[in-house]
DNA sequence: GCCGTTTTCGGCCCGACTGTTTTCAGTCG
């Protein structure tokens, strides 16, 4: 999925490496050359600097897996927009392959014989020559793949993008109620992306540990959301379920049930480098254990839990949110994995809306469920008087709230409600409120609703122009990004996260299951540096107090610990933290 | 194309499923 790199060369020069790769498959060269270009690709767009920066210090080679060949093409990228080698493969290789390669099931091989045969360069051609019966004429192809063929055309023209974490688990589980409400399974888990929180979700997978998987198998592909069966094995299975989404159930024997947990839940970059790691110890990893090499048939060494395995190869058990290969493997065996917030650390949420404006529900029914849910504290931020459509407070009805407020908080001591306000910022920089007004609430979370067009150097001043005021708490949604439907603005980010450390100003995590906003990569980023964060749900009702579970793991993706997380405090010690910024 | 506790060449993670094969190549995750 396109992941917004830290600058604009990068994610340029990541683009550029991966079309080489791809173009080195479709040439049919040594297909580890494809490996490493994809590799690199893939580690350009994880850095945390310019890529400029480490060309300018001579440190290209710092990244993993870039060599002399490489390096040249990252530097003649960045000083002339152009790669010689990108340049003569492009030469090389016909016009029109690479676009056949997006249909899943079509790979170099295929493309090459249908382009060789037929010509073919777009997907409308191909789905075209698939209807007319043509693909079957040629070689290595007959009616089956064919038909494979137009179906995977449909499915890609059908799905509109990656699936929200929040719809995707909601098919997942679906899925995992009907198989276990007609087969007998001695564990169930939902793993790959959804179980490490990835933002967006590509496909589900689901690993059951049973006995029979005949039984597992049938009653899968038998579900009613199941739109297309893409492949039924005795240990695998594939279906295109709702909405285009892919769902894949692995079914093992318990006994390999934490390898292929383990397995299952990747990411593929963090799989390698397991496996890698496995064989410098002469191990051999795999779904169904860990074997001593020579001894795949035998009894593994470890197989039954995933911490079993870890433990096997030396290292502590890896969060699944940080197995993207990003340096949780040296640090697992290093004993140093950082101690991530967890959603038990969290005290109270800090921005949250009532039936004052645009929220669902009333004041007194969004503390108690707060307090249900064992938190401390709740600050109320509704919208100020600028957002008109959201109803926004005026003076008389800050006044009013805040006596309804005060009210409850006598009834649910030692329980607090704060008084609190989500301050538009306006397209001049302007805060929505005077000053004066701005003094009547206990927290402050500044955030941009308008004039998300402005230019990069405009947005960026708005915002830190708004960090600066000695009444912003923090800031919300610091990028305004809307996943799968709206980009972020435009915005200077590493500007705001280093005026963030100097002005005491927390950066919101938002567990708006649609923002995620930080990102991981920006709080891995903030971590770096030493902002504080502040972990919020943004609820519009009460029960959206749960999207607490979506801003905690995102933050746990980007490596945050509770010492940096401001509402994991107490209440008192979160008092004295909002006088002044703490 | 890269890399080194198998160190300058020969590996590079590993297995399942499908289709068109009758022992395997291609693709995927």
């Amino acid at each position: 999925m396109p992941r917004v790199s830290l600058s604009y060369d990068n994610e340029q020069v990541a683009a550029v490496l991966e079309e080489i790769a791809d173009l080195s498959d479709l040439k049919g060269e040594n297909p580890f050359r494809g490996v490493t270009y994809r590799a690199v690709a893939r580690a350009i767009r994880d850095l945390r600097e310019p890529l400029r920066t480490l060309m300018e210090q001579k440190r290209l080679d710092t990244i993993p897996k870039v060599g002399p060949a490489v390096q040249e093409a990252i530097e003649q990228l960045l000083t002339t927009g152009r790669s010689k080698r990108h340049e003569d493969l492009k030469a090389q290789v016909p016009q029109g392959l690479l676009t056949l390669l997006r249909v899943p099931g079509v790979g170099p091989a295929t493309a090459r014989v249908i382009h060789e045969h037929l010509r073919i360069t777009t997907i409308d051609e191909l789905e075209e020559a698939a209807q007319s019966g043509k693909l079957r004429s040629l070689p290595k192809i007959q009616a089956k793949t064919e038909e494979n063929i137009l179906k995977a055309i449909a499915s890609l023209k059908r799905r509109t993008g990656r699936a929200l974490v929040v719809d995707a688990r909601a098919v997942a589980s679906d899925m995992v109620g009907w198989i276990r409400g007609r087969c007998d399974l001695q564990q169930v888990e939902i793993a790959g992306s959804l179980r490490r929180w990835r933002e967006t979700i590509g496909d589900i997978d689901i690993v059951v540990a049973a006995a029979e998987p005949g039984p597992v198998m049938d009653a899968f592909i038998a579900a009613p959301e199941v739109e297309q069966v893409l492949a039924r094995g005795d240990t695998k299975s594939s279906v295109i379920a709702g909405r285009g989404l892919q769902i894949d159930l692995r079914v093992v024997a318990p006994a390999s049930f934490g390898a292929a947990l383990l397995y299952f839940t990747g990411s593929k970059e963090h799989n390698v480098h397991m496996r890698g790691l496995a064989l410098k110890r002469k191990l051999l990893l795999n779904e169904y254990g860990l074997y001593r090499v020579g001894e795949e048939n035998g009894t593994p060494v470890a197989s039954r839990t995933e911490e079993e395995v870890f433990a096997a190869l030396g290292m502590d058990w890896i969060p699944p949110e940080l197995r993207e290969d990003r340096g949780e493997i040296e640090a697992a065996l290093a004993h140093d994995l950082p101690d991530l917030v967890t959603l038990a650390d969290i005290r109270g949420d800090l921005h949250a809306h009532t039936s004052w404006t645009d929220g669902r529900d009333s004041v007194a029914d969004m503390a108690a469920r707060a307090r249900a849910k064992g938190y401390e504290y709740l600050a109320l931020t509704d919208h100020s008087v600028g957002l008109g459509m959201t109803h926004g407070l005026d003076l008389a009805r800050i006044r009013a709230r805040t006596k309804e407020i005060e009210a409850a908080n006598v009834a649910l001591a030692p329980f607090r409600i704060l008084v609190g306000s989500e301050v538009d910022i306006r397209s001049n920089g302007q805060l929505d409120y005077e000053d004066e007004l701005l003094a009547l609430f206990e927290v402050v979370t500044a955030s941009v609703h308008s004039s998300f067009a402005q230019p990069r150097d405009v947005m960026t001043k708005r915002i830190l122009g708004a960090m600066e005021h000695p009444r912003v708490n923090a800031i919300s949604h610091p990028t305004g990004r809307l996943l799968e439907k709206r980009d972020a603005y435009e915005v200077d980010l590493e500007a705001v996260i280093q005026v963030a450390v100097r002005t005491h100003t927390r950066l919101e995590v938002n567990g708006g299951p649609e923002r995620l906003d930080l990102s991981d990569a920006a709080v891995r980023r903030a971590m770096d540096v030493g902002a504080m964060l502040v972990c919020n749900s943004d609820a519009h009702a009460v029960e959206e107090l749960d999207q607490m579970e979506y801003a905690v793991a995102t933050a746990r993706r980007g490596w945050a610990t509770k010492d940096r997380v401001q509402n994991t405090m107490p209440l008192k010690d979160l008092l004295l933290h909002l006088k002044g910024k703490g």
